[in-house]
DNA sequence: TAGATAATTAGACAAATGTCTAAATAACAG
DNA sequence: CTGTTATTTAGACATTTGTCTAATTATCTA
């Protein structure tokens, strides 16, 4: 999971995620929304591919990405433990009712 | 959401939270579980607490650490968006059945 | 009060990270 | 073929991060 948490580590990154949900786009196009060199969206994406989170594929002189959140699966399943296996250590907020 | 994923983009840190699933800890406690120095630990817990993903209680001499998982509400909900709004831009995998 | 224990703060340092410019690769259009 | 466009690779550089040692603060106890 470590490079999954690597890879949504960066704001622009996960922008980059958010705007891949409205369907795949170019290098060039996500470089469009961002105010950073192109060899600069290059890097965050190949990240983002080496944690599996896009997919690229070669169309042409275009590299199309596309979002594959299948990984996100085990990266959820984790998070979601924790809001079920929470443990109560501390003392109850009130006193039981007296009979 | 920054902060929050800092906070997870770590492994000692994410072993902390795992630690204290099964309960709170005092910071020696923690400290106990790992190959690192005190002041180390004190740092990783300090960024865990800056999340908000723990609380930190003085009790006496020593420092009661206890898991709070509600900041992992926004995160969950912003990955379990991924899940649902994918959008299929790709072709079929197989052409539709001819009658 | 003196000494021991729990934990933090302060500061140093190497490694990782995000950004840039310059150059390379590959595909398209004339 | 030549030039233009899309994208990446290579290398430099400043900032952030994780770790350590040394020193500090706070609490307990004899």
């Amino acid at each position: 999971m470590n490079m999954l948490f690597k890879a949504l580590n960066d704001p622009t990154r996960r922008q980059m995620l958010d705007l891949l949900r409205a369907g795949d786009l170019t290098a060039g196009e996500i470089a469009d929304q961002f105010a950073m060199t192109k060899p600069s969206i290059s890097h965050h994406l190949d990240l983002l591919r080496q944690a599996g989170l896009v997919d690229s594929v070669k169309e042409g002189q275009f590299i199309r990405y596309t979002l594959n959140t299948t990984v996100l699966d085990e990266m959820l399943s984790w998070l979601m433990s924790f809001k079920g296996s929470a443990v109560h250590n501390s003392s109850p907020p009130v006193d039981p009712p007296q009979p």
